[in-house]
DNA sequence: GAGTGGTCTAGACCACTGT
DNA sequence: CAGTGGTCTAGACCACTCC
């Protein structure tokens, strides 16, 4: 804490926990704040750079620094991956408006604008051994973009399959047939596909330099990345998905149940309770 | 892409993709790729602090600047929370060794030098409205540190109790008593409670200044954030865990299994696998 | 046009690492 | 000691926003 910038960074940080500066808020400009504090433009900006990349500050090029409000955060779960597996194979009516995009974001589509693009990669070291298939296989590549209604988009999303796996069905080798009704899953169970388990592994890093542009966020803010599998019944993996979100605006929630404990035996002496071993 | 800056950080990122520079080498000094790339020295050094903060390069001082190896990744998994549940009730011989950190590391005891700390506290807000008690009741406030044999440490964990709760056994209340045979399941048996459920809120944010010091990684890498929540049969939560992650070097994995398909009804006639709905 | 943040420069001094 | 990265300064010019 010897550094100006970060006594600076602190003390900006104080300001907006007792409430001194609140969301919305302007703060004075760079120019004054420096003078301020004494230390030269730079610095300033070097503490106003760590604020920012914590997400607590934003700046707006010839407005202003301002103090950001908590984004919503957008709550996943992965409830929906049993319902949407319910709706698979329901009839075109039931699976009505439902999505690909749903299944990754939670929303419904009425509040979305939708984006898919469609285009054949050859399989990277990292995906053909994911799929357990040689590397430069063909895979279909599907970019999913969801917008709530001109806002910038929740989640950015690159699925990938075996092209010659979904090529069983032509219709599902074009995003002109995006949004799908009732999802991946729908569209899986056309080509006799039923899945039996989806994995989320999940990480963090910082955008890279498109995300943070497409997502809205500045550079600095982190992204959560889902890397989802999806395996069918033979255990085969037959889908996988890394979904970029901003790391401010999300929560991923996962809910593990555990199983009644049984009575314990009345015979039984051990030291179930205690800290000592017996002697 | 006009940026300076940017277009350094991506030919370094292409030369990091195509091997040109591989784990472990020395890129030149600052000064020396500066006058490379006809570029001020703080113009260099932005290209290299983003690619710091993705995690790529790593800097040393005084000695150079470095391609970072791609961390191993922790795996975590949520099965370890049944399998803390199974030993929670077992008897001292064998809860053995096992300790609170692996609930949170997946690491075992041999592996990890341990460090817990306990104090009280007020209840936050934030805290006060999750534990649905009144703002300002006594929490009991448990951090733990997990260190690899003299690395810097995988995770930084708050944990939180009510106070009064706990306090049923005093033996709870002190951190000399850490690291506790079972693990924290096994700290709540000893005052009757049994969990039903843990969920794991996950997020992604900029390390604060003392996290990336104590996880020793650089100031921009981002961490992941899981507020695990332990709810007891009777609905109620009893521990709230806030895990700090360092990013790249973590992956929590979160299975769904899901249900297998009963077979459809011969006599349903509608659509269930077209696109277009019947007129 | 005035004020703002975004980018960039050309230095300076310090702290740390090796020999 | 020389070489490295870490911090800091005092400017400059540009792009954007609002009046």
């Amino acid at each position: 804490m010897t550094n100006k910038y970060e006594r600076i960074a602190d003390d900006l940080r104080n300001k907006l926990h007792n409430g001194e500066l609140s969301a919305g808020d302007r703060l004075d400009s760079e120019t004054t704040m420096a003078d301020r504090y004494r230390v030269s433009l730079p610095t300033l900006r070097a503490a106003l750079s760590t604020l920012k990349a914590e997400g607590l500050l934003e700046s707006r090029h010839g407005k202003g620094t301002f103090v950001r409000a908590p984004r919503q955060r957008i709550r996943r779960t992965t409830e929906r991956y049993q319902w949407e597996k319910d709706r698979a194979r329901a009839t075109i009516e039931v699976r009505g408006g439902t999505g690909a995009s749903e299944q990754d974001t939670g929303l419904t589509m009425g509040d979305l604008e939708f984006f898919a693009q469609y285009d054949k990669i050859p399989a990277s070291q990292d995906l053909a051994s994911e799929f357990a298939v040689p590397v430069g296989t063909t895979l279909l590549h599907r970019v999913y973009r969801t917008n709530p209604h001109g806002q910038p988009p929740l989640s950015l999303i690159d699925s990938y399959l075996v092209y010659d796996v979904v090529a069983a069905n032509p219709e599902l080798l074009s995003a002109d047939n995006e949004p799908w009704p009732g999802g991946t899953q729908s569209q899986l169970f056309t080509i006799g596909i039923e899945l039996d388990c989806i994995t989320d592994e999940v990480t963090a890093r910082a955008p890279l330099a498109h995300e943070s542009e497409l997502l809205n966020i500045g550079p600095g803010v982190a992204v959560l990345v889902i890397r989802k599998k999806s395996v069918d019944i033979n255990g085969r993996l037959v889908e996988l998905s890394d979904v970029v979100l901003p790391g401010d605006a999300t929560v991923a929630s996962y809910s593990t149940n555990l199983k009644r404990w049984e009575p314990l035996h009345g015979d039984d002496l051990g030291n179930h309770t205690g800290l000592q071993a017996r002697a």
